[in-house]
DNA sequence: AAAATAGTGTCTGTGAGACAGTATCGC
DNA sequence: GCGATACTGTCTCACAGACACTATTTT
């Protein structure tokens, strides 16, 4: 006996800070179902090329937004027989965190406060990976992979901040990274314009990295 | 353009407290490929019937293994060319918690620290599921749902223990249980043969909780 | 009474938050 | 100098671990 084979897709929420905002990056369909309205970017697996999901994933972010060396990572896979007028369906939803500000690319970028309907359940997608995001920046080095690779201790905070949705306290917080070990000084220095250069850091591992405690 | 589709199925990694150590449910697959090797339960979505693939995994439980009401969460899906030697294939993999021990089923359990050759990649399957599980138990009520719905504080602090897999101080352990109300007392208490009976207690929430901090 | 498990009280060390104080830049 | 941001020192409070102590059962 066989069965109808559900459609199969995978789906990116594309992530980055713009002016001390976490904004979500959407594309507009040119396709039905849901043509012209905004959706995540995403695509079928090519079984020629693709060695799993997070290939299609990468894939998907590369031809869609132009960007490369995101930080990737699958969030769940969503189904049902009704998100999909055309039938039962699953797709296989990652989360891409863009480094610093992405600069032309036919992504549309949009605060996370004041989101437009989008397509299917997209935007159910969108408020599970911001629950992710906030679970997981608390006890991992995840935020910082929003920032460009040289960062302050204030970017730092900054960041984690926004993801997290509530002030740090200052030096609890240099202290707690600082004791984790998971960033490292470099020698050159950053030239806020206003006021007191402060020291740049880098993370020691390109991984995500798991902290011992919250916060 | 069409693509071929992946297979899609859905896997479920049974766990289960037998005699104080975590085991985990196994069948022998009767048909090619990997025909008579053991491998998790699994199966296909049926889309007539099926409303998500967590209503699949609840299907394959209860079909394959004669449980219900077991805690059942996703884990991840696993993709790739080669993990099926038939094609591209991705699973979507969920754990299951099952309650007090299984009596009679076809399912074989089998202790986590000696694990015979599996099929597909089906022990890479349960090592993740292991991972998540030390990572939630830490900071959830994850762990309770091995307990049948009445247990003692020291059959909690066993399960903590066995999902962690360090010893935790029991006056600690019981402060934190107790500060953080996800358990309530029972009127009835429990004749331990050979000591002081201890008092029971059920989850004050049927839906796992998150604490504030770890362990 | 002894053995065994259940449960509590108290001390101590660690670490987070608060916050004042110092440092280094542009103007 | 002043304003601004970067960083540090110190106090205090909360909480986890350690551990001795008490409680209640079976034998």
């Amino acid at each position: 006996m066989t069965y109808d084979t559900p459609i199969l897709t995978v789906d990116v929420v594309l992530l980055s800070l713009i002016e001390g905002t976490l904004h979500v990056g959407l594309v507009r369909r040119q396709a039905d179902p849901y043509a012209g309205v905004l959706a995540l970017p995403g695509g079928y697996i090519h079984t020629q090329t693709d060695q799993d999901t997070t290939d299609t994933a990468r894939r998907v972010v590369a031809d869609k937004a132009g960007l490369s060396n995101v930080f990737l990572e699958q969030l769940a896979t969503v189904s049902g027989p009704d998100r999909d007028p055309r039938g039962w369906s699953a797709t296989i939803v990652y989360y891409a965190l863009v480094r610093g500000i992405p600069e032309q690319s036919p992504i549309l970028w949009h605060a996370l406060n004041d989101l437009v309907p989008l397509a299917f359940d997209h935007a159910a997608l969108i408020r599970a990976t911001m629950e992710r995001l906030r679970s997981r920046g608390g006890w991992t080095t995840l935020p910082a992979f929003f920032l460009p690779p040289r960062f302050t201790f204030s970017e730092l905070r900054g960041i984690y901040e926004a993801v997290l949705g509530q002030k740090l306290n200052d030096a609890a917080f240099r202290r707690k990274i600082d004791e984790l070990g998971v960033i490292s000084p470099i020698a050159g220095e950053k030239s806020k314009s206003t006021a007191r250069p402060a020291q740049l850091y880098q993370l020691s591992s390109p991984e995500i990295s798991l902290f011992n405690r919250a916060l």
